[in-house]
DNA sequence: CTGTGTGAAGGCCTTCACAGCC
DNA sequence: GGCTGTGAAGGCCTTCACACAG
């Protein structure tokens, strides 16, 4: 299965429980692509891959389908994250309430700022990053986010994974070295900006 | 030229930007493609497509090549940018230092909350939505990111192509429907988890 | 007739392997 | 020896086009 086959999933996923809320019970391949600018047998080979979730003449049922990429996804079960860095962004991402309703829960956060360490934002509890691999093991914490200045992230990444952590979502504009076993995903923002100059400045519609 | 070299571009600068700061002067394909865990070939075919910067023997002058990665991204001009949604991402946003180092000025921000409306962040001046059309073509603003909710994210970028912006980053967890010419990149965080979670479960090293 | 699932074809992207250069 | 730039080969991903189902 090729490897951008999930990330369009999360997009279906997406779209699919917007389709819900609006009252639709079902939904074309052509439908769903269009809203991407992909091609219907694009999203057709995608949801094919995992199984045959699609009914001829009707569609997929937008319900069930959301129930088929949770399970593939592996978001119908609760994920615990930690996040690493309460700065600006970390303080954002603990805020922001679409992380929950999608199956992960911030459980713990960790900074080395003691003017905020002992107290909760949005509920989750502060410890200093000195207690990083402690609490991390304790709770069996699956994922962390990673959203401390970029010379430290390395040092933070290499504690994770020392506490046993399966997955990483990197937001420090920096490459990290881990075992290939531990998962990876980078999100820098600077970068998603310079794609759009460039597209801009060579009028290349990335789409 | 494929489309994904773009985005390796900016990944290539970001960290020959660590690598000047720490001192280096050169660095060769296979040097960069280690970081990234890409092949050596890969790098040097990223950016030949662009011209002949690397010096046989020598690998490529890390200045030299910063500044023509620049000057291909078009960030060694400046761009001006504008926040549509100065909620808890919106500010993270405008706080954050990254950007303005690399050719982005953010020059105003709009929200519909009138107790910020009239205050400045960061330097920024936040003002009504309403008057969005007005200011953006009025200061030739050029970039547009939505960190707004889902349900009024299109709404927002329909003022933004309207007020003549050529690009939007949008930060909103739902597909924008864009004139074909304005250039658009998502940035969805539950997305980026999703993937990682999906490669988790599946033990698969997206690397 | 609408719409899915899927082999086959086509095209795009990466890797290989080596000529050329320092 | 070290390293880049690049045609050729190989592989991966998307699109096509159609059999089949409701």
């Amino acid at each position: 299965m090729p490897a951008v086959v999930v990330s369009r999933l999360s997009l279906y996923l997406r779209e699919l429980q917007h389709l819900v809320r609006a009252g639709r019970a079902t939904v074309s391949s052509s439908q769903l692509a269009t809203l991407f600018g992909f091609t219907d047998a694009q999203v057709r080979k995608d949801l094919a891959y995992f199984g045959h979730f699609g009914h001829p003449g009707i569609g997929y049922r937008c319900s069930e389908l959301i129930a088929e990429i949770r399970r593939i996804l592996g978001t119908d079960r609760q994920w615990t994250v930690t996040m690493v860095g309460v700065g600006n962004m970390g303080r954002a991402l603990l805020r922001y309430r679409g992380f929950s309703t999608q199956g992960f829960c911030i459980v713990a956060a960790f900074d080395r700022d003691q003017s905020i360490v002992g107290s909760q934002i949005e509920g989750v509890p502060v410890f200093d990053v000195s207690r990083l691999g402690e609490i991390v093991r304790a709770q069996g914490i699956q994922l962390g986010m990673i959203t401390v200045p970029a010379n430290e992230a390395q040092q933070v990444a290499d504690q994770l994974v020392a506490a046993g952590i399966a997955g990483i979502v990197n937001f420090a504009p920096v490459a990290l070295s881990l075992p290939e076993e531990v998962g990876l995903v980078g999100v820098d923002l600077t970068t998603e900006l310079e794609q759009l100059a460039f597209s801009v400045a060579n009028r290349c519609s990335s789409r």
